[in-house]
DNA sequence: GTCTATAGTGCGATAGAC
DNA sequence: GTCTATCGCACTATAGAC
């Protein structure tokens, strides 16, 4: 799973050339490189509103004006991130996703997944959820479908499940609701496990636990 | 239950009695409740930090200067709402499942008080868990302290459950962090079951059925 | 490309009239 | 008690030197 913040902001600068006006390629990577990596350390300390673009010039090693030559606003870096990670994240999650055929081998490497995955991109995740409500309406709507999207591939395994009589009849929409909040607790809550020295294994162990106890056929389990 | 904006801004005004600069009781609570009440609103929306007190000044009907007689600045404000919120849930969430002595009831109970009153005091909830890395340490660290009190009633409620063989044998730790995400994603995504048309007590139902698919023995299910 | 310096804005907070 | 008016400051964003 070659994923990090290197990659996402190479594939950014690519992406958006037209937009950036710098002419290479090694130095815009290495400074959004260092944009995005400070901004998220800076606001996922006090939020993006309390970061001021002063803290983010100092974290980055970088100017006032240098940051301005690679978004043209505050409130376009936070759509920058949100959008960035977003797509990747996703797109990351549905391939693994597509090598499991069999519901409860699905279900199992969903989870497992979207956990590794938050595990890798801790500071991502946690933007996504905190800054989520900051962004202007048409980038809040978005948000929102990808929550709504994550949840959607869960709820799809589950239903896959019980037409197979894999899992028994349940109220999928639900069950996707709350095994989406349980994953999420993993990077919302990363103080708690981390004190309580809980690995990611251990906890995707868990809450795959739950979910199948709940989901499963009594005779199967 | 009787526990409401209105309660909780009343039972601030005696106890700080000596701060607030302003002598009849009866203006003092209606102001105070008219700016928590707005800045509980304004916060909601895009966060604390960004709702400014000239927004506030409008929302709540009073001038810039009179609501320097209510708190000294911005932060004060801040850790008013969190404190004196957070001191009446857990007060409320206690006393309610002292009534119960049987592990199996307690549990259910508890899940379902908690989500009653999360419901009751969305607002408050939501703040609590937005704003709560806006605080300074001394403040944050009551706030986390809380997360882990309310989760630690779960699970000493586990815990007696599998001592007198109610419950399995699980992890009470991880159970009770999990309940606790699927109890906040109430509140955390009220858009989310608004739009579905999802009553708490629908919620409630289905949380506690997980909880209880995992948690009791498959004979006692 | 990146810097320093600064313009312009809106903020939190306060003083003083009523 | 509450208001209006205003202070000083920190912020976002930009202009112009290098």
């Amino acid at each position: 799973m070659a994923v990090s913040i290197d990659d996402l902001c190479g594939e950014y600068v690519r992406e958006h050339r037209a937009d950036i006006r710098i002419k290479k390629e090694a130095v815009a990577v290495r400074n959004v490189r260092a944009i995005v990596s400070a901004a998220l350390k800076l606001s996922c300390r006090k939020g993006f509103d309390a970061m001021s673009l002063r803290d983010l010039s100092r974290e980055s090693g970088l100017s006032m004006g240098a940051l301005y030559s690679y978004f043209s606003s505050k409130e376009e870096l936070l759509v920058l991130i949100q959008s960035l990670g977003r797509k990747a994240v996703e797109r990351i999650l549905r391939s693994h996703i597509e090598g499991e055929s069999e519901p409860r081998a699905r279900l199992r490497v969903a989870v497992r997944t979207h956990l590794y995955l938050s595990e890798l991109l801790k500071d991502w995740f946690y933007f996504f959820f905190m800054e989520a409500r900051r962004l202007e309406d048409r980038f809040r709507s978005a948000a929102m479908q990808s929550e709504l999207l994550t949840e959607g591939i869960i709820i799809d395994i589950l239903d896959e499940g019980i037409r197979a009589g894999v899992f028994h009849e349940l109220n999928s929409a639900l069950a996707g609701s709350v095994i989406k909040a349980m994953m999420q607790d993993w990077y919302l809550k990363r103080w708690k496990y981390a004190r309580r020295r809980i690995s990611v294994d251990e906890y995707a162990d868990f809450v795959i636990s739950v979910v199948e106890a709940f989901a499963m056929e009594p005779a199967m389990v």
